[in-house]
DNA sequence: TACGAAATGGAACCCGCTTCCAGGTAGCCT
DNA sequence: AGGCTACCTGGAAGCGGGTTCCATTTCGTA
């Protein structure tokens, strides 16, 4: 008799082939925003792509924008977390005994980020979607955004180890404010990717250079 | 008989009659988004309120896009400028042989910043504006962002006079993007004014901070 | 097996940007 | 002045795509 359907089931209440289903609708859309741009995304089309029924789509999310944010956080949380472990791999390799010290925090940043941006540089599309998304009004995607962004603190929290907090607080916000922002001009054609890999570089060294040097003693 | 009518007319072959009427609609624009945010605004409303046909602004403008973009540059101008008057007028204020020495530039800096937030906070209508704008893939929208961009960078750089280029211009690049992620996150109500007020002055002390006493001998 | 909830396929709704058209109007050249 | 041309007006479609609805089928469970 009740029938709240305003808002989308919450994921915890959801029975796994309701998961199921609604990843499949996710994944879909990773799959085809390679190919197009999100604007030109029709839910009409991933509905069929994920073998979903558009009807269907829209109990799991509320609006295209929350889809599209959704899966955008997927992708994003995968691609931060390989970057991660690569990163911290390419650390230990030289770190042990090898006579190689180990990377200041600004190359270690650096390197994190230049990682993340090859990324964007071969999925385009991925970038136009942060901006996006970044642009919704949607609640639900905005929850999405914030979801991401404590994923991102807290991975270039853990880059930050030996800069104080004082520091590395205002230093992520600014990397990450020039990262969304940078992304932004270069799918808008305003910015070559080479000057975007630049300011991410001269930003980086601006925030961070004090603290190359591993813990001055 | 030749009817090019891809584009529309370059302003600097506009008759003055022509260009009344588009700075109307701008004007226009301007009236309204105080009241109703950039998606909700239509072009049916705009036209109406302007008193120009809307076929006529399709003779001016590409598309809604391209009209808020202008609308928006006509504004962030008018806005720039009037608070870079009133930040130099504080500077000779207290400049001349009052005994107050200049304040630094990091002062300044976030004076400036100070200002041009409070007008975001009176209107957030154009603060949503700003990110719809930049998300935005009207090439001709891109290029009034550019326009802009290009004068906020002169009253920055102007600002910064103290501070040697190779550190001005990153700086200026990360606190642009600060305060335009910031303006997203607060109007999509991840972020509070005052934390958003905080950001940006973290930020401006992380990249200016050691610049502030005027010309170090 | 029977029942209710959820999914399907597809059509239909809706709304706003954009375009098109049939008159007017204003400048401009002769 | 007369007329030509380019531009403007008011309004009526065109059109695309997100969103909603519904009759029917499927699925999970008691």
């Amino acid at each position: 008799m009740a029938k709240e359907e305003t808002l989308p089931q919450p994921v915890s209440t959801m029975t796994p082939a309701q998961l199921a289903r609604r990843r499949r609708l996710t994944d879909a859309v990773i799959e085809m925003i390679d190919q197009v741009p999100p604007d030109q995304l029709q839910m009409r089309d991933v509905a069929e792509r994920s073998g979903v029924a558009l009807g269907t789509a829209y109990r799991y999310f509320s609006s295209k924008d929350h889809l599209l944010a959704a899966a955008w956080a997927d992708w994003q949380r995968r691609l931060t977390d390989r970057v991660r472990t690569e990163v911290s791999r390419d650390q230990s390799r030289g770190g042990g005994n090898s006579g190689i010290p180990p990377a200041g925090v600004c190359t270690r940043v650096t390197a994190f980020l230049h990682r993340e941006l090859r990324a964007f540089q071969r999925h385009p599309n991925f970038a136009r979607l942060v901006t996006h998304v970044e642009g919704s009004s949607d609640p639900f995607a905005s929850e999405e955004l914030a979801g991401v962004g404590d994923n991102n603190r807290a991975v270039l929290t853990a880059l930050m180890e030996d800069v104080p907090p004082d520091v590395a607080r205002p230093a992520m916000i600014a990397l990450n404010a020039t990262l969304a922002s940078g992304l932004g001009a270069w799918t808008a054609g305003r910015l070559t990717f080479p000057d975007l890999v630049r300011q991410l570089e001269d930003v980086t060294r601006l925030v961070l250079g004090p603290y190359e040097n591993p813990r001055p003693a």
